[in-house]
DNA sequence: TTTATTTAAGACAATATTATCCGAAATTAA
DNA sequence: TTAATTTCGGATAATATTGTCTTAAATAAA
């Protein structure tokens, strides 16, 4: 559904919000050993999310990234899926044709559509912040 | 969503389907021109698609592909993603986390298997005539 | 039987995605 | 000021996906 680029990123913000919300600035490899990703690919990818101010991000010693907590409850899951993958998930035809509407659809397009909704409202129904609670509340897991 | 081979795929056999419903055969270089799709990796695909049994092919002269009337009622277009893809659009996390269940879900988990449910009932109940019929009575194109 | 036409299969090539590595820049603390 | 630590940026590499090409096999028709 998402390209690995997109999961590592949600992965990634959702363990730098948790350590956020306890004041707690992350390096990199911390990142990377806690929600299971590979940090050199991660670095990067965070790279293109603190250029979208999604994360904030300082050099040096004590240094690392974070996430202020009215930032993490205002950035939708929507949001970082398309500052990585794009808008192609949101606007693209389900079997590839360059122009798919209302006007000419193709033969998918009425019920991909009415999915694809279901999918967008999730994602912008859902917060980083809501993702950060349910793993501090043992709800849920980041890694297995 | 689909890979580019399974755009292809649903594409190819729904233009191969329109021509059967007419009881007539296509070669590759048509479904190729028809749909819009290049040709040498169509054939790929309805290489696979051929093993699986999802369409019937014939070698020679006169040759070509075709899906009885029987068939392409009976194929959903959860079988040729299946076919084609595989099963993770049916079973992974949404995270790529390598399990993931309501025991211990992700914390995207709960509302992403809803709207997975409505995709794969979607593709569950629709069959590969539902969508050449679409196309026949010029209610969505194949083609731009 | 021979020829033409078509799919089948596998090697090969191009491109996109995923991933690593290294030096530079920034910044903190000693 | 110096040293240590961290992100940043670009080059490079590995892998997966997408795509082509060529030869073989099958088959219909002349």
């Amino acid at each position: 559904m998402f390209s690995k680029s997109c999961e590592y990123g949600i992965r990634a913000l959702t363990y730098i919000a948790t350590e956020s919300l306890e004041g707690k600035r992350v390096k990199i490899s911390d990142v990377a050993e806690n929600a299971d990703l590979p940090e050199a690919f991660t670095a990067k990818i965070l790279g293109t999310l603190t250029k979208q101010n999604i994360v904030r991000s300082l050099k040096g010693p004590t240094g690392g990234f974070e996430i202020p907590l009215d930032k993490m409850k205002q950035v939708k899951i929507s949001e970082i899926v398309f500052a990585i993958d794009g808008d192609s998930i949101y606007n693209g035809c389900a079997l590839g044709l360059s122009e798919c509407n209302p006007d000419a659809p193709c033969p998918m397009h009425d019920q991909f559509i009415k999915v694809r909704g279901n999918l967008k409202t999730m994602l912008t129904t859902t917060t980083i912040f809501d993702l950060a609670t349910k793993i501090k509340t043992g709800k849920s897991i980041l890694v297995r």
